[in-house]
DNA sequence: TATTGTTATACTCTATAACTATA
DNA sequence: TATAGTTATAGAGTATAACAATA
């Protein structure tokens, strides 16, 4: 069944045994979640930005004058982590960091032109991407698909 | 092992917009995936061994002999990564790399009987985290999502 | 005292490139 | 020439700890 070590691979598929993997939805979810990312991130190289900086600037546009706490809150990332990140846009001109009038501790982040800008063009190329799994997925299976994610997640939240 | 979100930053519920993102499944996998990731990093903190680690093992377990290279394909990994995971797999004396007779380019890696034994161990910590996700599912639910994610990660392979 | 945010530091995971050994 | 594997190096992403500013 297995024929490997017999110096014969030549980059044709190998029979390879996974066990017990496939029937992990840990193992499978790690798997799509590698092979979507490797997809996207050759798509988005030449807009420079990254899928988690895409899901900041969709968030950031969604809800301008949030702050980098609630962010940090939403993603379950260490504060340092998200100044990191925001740091980066900034300095990228992507989005502006003020200090808010009310409660000068907070910074309000919004997305300036030119991100707003990048964010369509980015959102293209994801919502590109998205087709080609539709193209894979019955109707119906997408909805299906999210809502048993969702569930999964939430499983672990909290 | 450092492992992604702590917790620190959770507070009460922020009515926040998520925009598209909830419909896009490349959002929703990558959620999915970092709660997997985050709850089983907690369990096997005390093994010493990630889940990327504990894969490797599985496959040695189920393939003796495979080699780095049918490992790397596999995962769609550099060489030179694998290369890493091995040596350190190899220092902890979890598993072997021996030197094939036949074709002495290829080393033929297998688990030792202390890297088959943490294998088992890590085992309980992962089908826990499975019987978990289990609890949020209806039956055929689980063949579903596994089915789903199978083919969606299949659309980018090549 | 508590909260928001930054900086310094370190660890993991990954790739690229240059290398050795073997075929 | 081609393949298997190692090492050096670098970059992305993350966390922890210590800190400053503000409430």
């Amino acid at each position: 069944m297995k024929t490997r070590g017999n110096g014969k691979q030549r980059g044709e598929p190998v029979a390879v045994d996974f066990g017990k993997l496939p029937g992990y939805i840990g193992y499978q979810v790690r798997q799509a979640q590698s092979a979507i990312f490797r997809d996207i991130s050759r798509s988005l190289r030449a807009t420079g930005v990254t899928p988690g900086e895409f899901s900041l600037l969709a968030m950031l546009r969604a809800n301008p004058d949030i702050n980098s706490i609630t962010l940090a809150r939403i993603y379950q990332l260490d504060k340092a982590t998200l100044s990191l990140s925001i740091k980066k846009l900034v300095k990228r001109g992507l989005i502006s960091s003020t200090r808010s009038a009310n409660d000068r501790r907070f910074y309000s982040l919004r997305l300036t032109p030119e991100g707003s800008e990048v964010l369509r063009r980015v959102t293209r190329h994801i919502e590109r991407q998205e087709s080609a799994m539709d193209a894979v997925l019955a109707p119906g299976e997408r909805a299906m698909l999210i809502g048993l994610l969702t569930r999964v997640a939430r499983a672990f939240d909290r």
